[in-house]
DNA sequence: TTTAGCACTCCGTTCGCCTGAGTGCTAATC
DNA sequence: GATTAGCACTCAGGCGAACGGAGTGCTAAA
């Protein structure tokens, strides 16, 4: 990079200051600023280079300057440092830790729901998948003559139900029997490898029995980590707090594509495997959250990375703060899902 | 009631009007009504009447008429009749109705989704829950020492799951044991019951296993219908269509009341056991909603009601036609679930 | 290289004006 | 007695002019 030290604090005040007000940064109130022994012509001149650089852009001519995306990417790659966490929220957060443990999915929204609560955006969290999932149990539970519940769970610690149909000959005795060789023989098989082996070794003995192996196999292997592609969401009316969104219209079309989980997943799941990561604005790739950054945390179960959490907000949110708050959060969700789930 | 046939003629007229356009309605459009042979000052006698009678509003004085709560109702009780559906949303709720079958949650989505689509308000569905739900089955499945997984499987089709401690010296042979015999001794019982049979049948065999029985009723119990308080919804960004929520404040106050899954199943809740209800404005009890109308239907397993559907949106929606598309989907549902789940 | 000074730009707000829709009342008509 | 035509009055919403303020770029001096 071609900035000198002395941009570089210009740029990172004025990111720190547009962060905090919100309004676009004049070069009077920076030159006010006591560390800065310069006058505002001088912070002007930088100013304007930052600009030619592609760093500040200006929404009108007699307005102040605001970060481009490309500042809010150079600030939290080099600039931006983690703030301390209040009492309060420090508070809010342990309490959330501490609370009884119920099943997975409660864990889940309750993840979102306190995230979103403290970073005042809008929260996603992931639930736990992981191609190292392994089975735990099976259990075929007869419907209505012809169909059955299929019920998986993993060590992810969860149950996914869909229903199935079965050979309309197959009673509850079989289905039950069926149940049982399956738990006992994969027991503490990953997932991805349970679905072919049972082709294989069980296609025999089921082979007239129409396409019921199939299917079940089949629905097995759409839910790989027995969770997939579910998210908690929480504080999607946030979203309308900041200016950008005041047009109502603007504001549908964001609250609908955040309604769309799919999607929402898809973002989780871009962000990669690393411990916190940025997608800032036009890095997110859809126009309607060109106004908002995306910052993601890896959460994991023992040593192994599960899944992803995430705060979607305006770019020009309190990057050091959201970041403590989903390291916290990441750690504590871990330490749980793991005293609860791992390996015994 | 006081209300002559030519001022319910004229109410209805109004309401009819109002839905539609969205605008006051003022004397003149009425009277060039032909069904209407009066001049707008005789229609403008009897607006005052009817205003005098609670049943108009004046949102100032050189404005038409809007309807009351009060004429909603009467509207809704006497005047309303169903409109036809149209082929294009025909169309779209039998493809749904055709849909392959997957697991309960998904069904629950799909309705959810189609509701609002259809009308494009934001629709609600409860997870069919009813005192009358049988065990299916129950599995324990060990996780880490000291914790397993309960699922609960009735006949409405679905596993809920939740963890639960178990004595450090149960073992998964042991656990799979008493999940069997749980399994056969009660299965077919009905949820409500089941959990007092147990601790008085089981108490005296598990004793010495501390409070695991304990804890293991009330998971069961806090599930009564395995899915209890549960909702689906769709749709939400959709009240942001309404210029009664242009205000960008009240949209936050509504999208946060919408998010609360609690208030909203409350609200179903309160709708009674009736085919088709209303709710309208204030009868709704909450400020936020005023402006709001609830419709909700009642949908069935076999004969027996077990669950709540419902669209809301403005209290000047086509109430016809949601009616026709609630009670479409009130019996689709119905017997998509009776077809997969009936007592075989 | 930095700074002071100045002319200029442009946004957002405020204010007054005007228009159009709709009313209530009165007096005439059926 | 019920209905209607006519008229004066009211008020919300839209439009444009005027204005103040914040901030800039440029020039010339330090």
């Amino acid at each position: 990079m071609d900035l000198n030290p002395r941009k570089l604090r210009i740029l990172r005040a004025i990111v720190d200051e547009y962060i905090l007000s919100g309004a676009p940064v004049g070069s009077k109130v920076l030159s006010q600023n006591p560390s800065f022994k310069l006058s505002s012509a001088t912070i002007r001149n930088e100013m304007a280079d930052l600009e030619d650089l592609g760093y500040l852009e200006q929404p009108h001519t007699s307005a102040g300057r605001i970060p481009s995306d490309k500042a809010y990417r150079l600030y939290v790659n080099n600039m931006m440092q983690r703030s301390n966490l209040t009492e309060d929220e420090i508070k809010v957060m342990s309490a959330y830790c501490q609370s009884k443990v119920k099943g997975l999915d409660a864990v889940m929204r309750e993840t979102a729901s306190v995230l979103s609560r403290i970073t005042h955006y809008t929260a996603l969290v992931m639930m736990p998948e992981s191609s190292t999932n392994r089975l735990r149990h099976l259990q075929l539970v007869p419907l209505a003559e012809g169909y059955a519940l299929v019920v998986v769970v993993t060590d992810a610690g969860v149950a996914r139900d869909s229903v199935i149909r079965v050979p309309v000959e197959m009673g509850a005795d079989e289905l039950d029997r069926i149940s049982r060789i399956i738990s006992q023989r994969y027991y503490n098989c990953r997932m991805i490898e349970v679905g072919d082996r049972m082709m294989k070794e069980l296609g025999g003995e089921l082979q007239d029995r129409g396409t019921f192996l199939t299917d079940l196999v089949e629905t097995m292997e759409t839910a790989p980590g027995a969770n997939a592609h579910r998210i908690a969401l929480s504080g999607a009316n946030n979203m309308l707090d900041f200016p950008a969104y005041s047009d109502i219209d603007r504001a549908r079309q964001l609250l609908a594509a955040v309604e769309k989980k799919d999607s929402m997943y898809q973002m989780l799941k871009n962000a990669g495997p690393f411990e916190i990561s940025f997608r800032i604005g036009s890095e997110l790739g859809e126009d309607i959250f060109s106004d908002c950054s995306l910052v993601t945390a890896t959460y994991r179960i023992g040593n192994m990375p599960v899944g992803t959490m995430g705060v979607i907000g305006p770019t020009r949110m309190p990057y050091g703060k959201v970041v403590s708050v989903l390291d916290y959060m990441r750690k504590s969700l871990g330490s749980i899902l793991t005293n609860l789930l791992e390996e015994d």
